[in-house]
DNA sequence: GTCCCGATCGGGAGCGCTCCCGGAAATTCG
DNA sequence: CGAATTTCCGGGAGCGCTCCCGATCGGGAC
């Protein structure tokens, strides 16, 4: 059929103008060995000459993958994407790739329809891997994938046995850290925000928030506990909420730094002072965990190490597919500033 | 070569299977007329029952495109990416694209090479259109793609000839708009924030600005111009100095809702009120500007028709290349709320 | 019963590339 | 200088699909 873009050359061509063979050709566009620097010379001005192009779709048909992996963002709302989060994990996602030659390409699944549409571009051979990020708990995706033996890894995970790899930060610990440094300085009511409860994550986080009260020997009051959804709003929103049930409250921990920036305003407009009245901490130490009033103590989260961990371990299962399923859980670390 | 992940069934083995023709397969999977009922059903059930799915290398190479079209953002500082400008314009075309079987690839590009990755990705057949957003004035990025007969569409410009087709929204009016209704208000000392002056929508609405002083009679300041960035930092930063350069100033014109939601966390940090001493004006209507304190005036632009407008001057080029460039530019609209 | 005409269907050709076998050319060695 | 290696190189085979030409099959008209 007539499709094909006009005017792209193709190898056979840049073959017959170099005065040499197909094979030559393809030796040289994939730099391998056995080939005569002349030659590769010649075959390489053809290729100037000619502004070949090598097409892509051949190239996977005949068995060289396709050298481009998909990372896809789950989520039903995607004005979410706009949380740093995101940007974060794709810049450092991006970075881990750069040097691999691969191209990463993002795609938004909001719906079923999409997932499908996803899916069969993806069994369909169009990429060799996937990222998942922001998985919730129920979503199916990650197993159709690993039924289509299609090497993927999670960012995170939707529970506590997960039968696929994934990379996660260690968020029970970390919230358990940031509680015990709240109550090491004496503070000793001391309410949450969480993120969505049906992510494993935000699930964690409370866990920990609630491990480091027992271990203190306090009890966990449901009434300390409001449902955030790691936006800024949502912060602002509970922390009111949080106030109003608990005036006397002295301490909370956010389970994002964008919530912990909400929760900030609506202390601030409640004329509690930071943290002389209530200490605030958040989660993820992103750069506008800095620039809060007053700057944030917050829970870092080694977001480069997390994307080269996921590299890594998609790259080995693309190189060599393997039954198991590795699972990398990172440290977390306090970071403490002026709001606590 | 072995590469070809195992267990995938060819559309022969499901011929064979189904005891048809490869021809018939084919036209059952692309659901193509000739096809007797009860044959369809064999050829769909020897489908399900083999888990097939058609190879897309295969199938593009064989000439029926790609049924791809990628989102190519141009920005180093890939943080901006968390801007809510993108999220909303990702949605929006993925709207845009939802009935068309296409999908929608995201793909940054921060430095040369991965504007070189990006290229041979696309030239090599892996997409069959472009959408770029956010280039910046010098960006040869549009050109090549356009040597390369890539049907490529532009979100905004990079100047006011621009030899490629593009969407934008009336940047100049819509500046010169809110500018003429602070006037009309009796505001007299009106400054402006820009974004970054190497982008043109940026300069536009600069213009605009300058256009409506020019109008009224007013004589134009270089000091009552800030450039920004379009961030909500920048906003911040570039009214303080506004107000130390100016504190006479009555009226302010921001380049984006972000910036302008900056500004009025620093006029309230010096105690002015708004709209009462400080009328202040944004630009995009993202759904923060109703959230912030007072909501905010703001030059609609409406994202989802740009949207839907790219991406049908998309699939026109790429059902039928033309040599014509086409440039549609969409009305913007006054949003009168509280801060004006 | 015969002929003709759609409606269906089978399968050859070919998309542009990589892999790899076997031959040609260049070297080295005895 | 001829034989044994190496080093290079050409081109056949094949990846899985779509397109399309021509064959086959059923009926209806005569």
């Amino acid at each position: 059929m007539g499709r094909r873009r006009p005017g792209t050359p193709t190898l056979e061509e840049v073959a017959a103008r170099a005065g040499v063979g197909r094979g030559t050709v393809s030796r040289v566009i994939n730099n391998a060995t056995g080939v005569k620097e002349s030659t590769r010379h010649a075959v390489q001005r053809a290729i100037e000459e000619l502004g070949y192009v090598p097409n892509l779709a051949a190239r996977s048909l005949a068995g060289r993958g396709t050298d481009a992996v998909a990372l896809v963002l789950t989520e039903p709302d995607w004005r979410l994407f706009a949380e740093p989060f995101f940007s974060e994990i794709v810049g450092s996602l991006g970075d881990a790739l750069a040097d691999t030659g691969m191209q990463l390409m993002l795609t938004l699944v909001r719906s079923g329809a999409e997932r499908q549409r996803f899916l069969e571009y993806a069994r369909g051979g169009r990429v060799d891997g996937v990222l998942l990020m922001s998985v919730h708990a129920g979503d199916p995706l990650p197993d159709m994938l690993a039924e289509a033996r299609l090497p993927t890894v999670m960012l995170g995970r939707r529970s506590g046995d997960e039968s696929i790899s994934y990379v996660d930060a260690d968020n029970v610990g970390g919230a358990r850290s940031a509680v015990s440094h709240l109550l090491a300085r004496g503070r000793r009511s001391i309410a949450t925000i969480t993120g969505p409860l049906d992510m494993y994550a935000a699930q964690c986080r409370l866990r920990g928030y609630q491990d480091a009260l027992g271990l203190a020997g306090l009890k966990y009051q449901q009434t300390m506990v409001a449902e955030g959804d790691f936006t800024e709003d949502s912060g602002r929103r509970a922390m009111a909420e949080l106030l109003q049930r608990h005036p006397e409250l002295d301490g909370v921990l956010a389970a994002s730094d964008t919530t912990a920036a909400g929760a900030l305003q609506t202390l601030r407009a409640a004329g509690r002072r930071v943290p002389d009245d209530v200490a605030v901490i958040g989660f993820d130490d992103f750069p506008l965990a800095q620039r809060t009033e007053p700057p944030l103590t917050t829970v870092r989260q080694p977001l480069e190490d997390i994307g080269r961990a996921m590299i890594r371990i998609l790259l080995e299962d693309m190189e060599e597919p393997s039954v198991a399923w590795r699972h990398v859980i990172l440290r977390t670390e306090l970071v403490v500033r002026a709001s606590s």
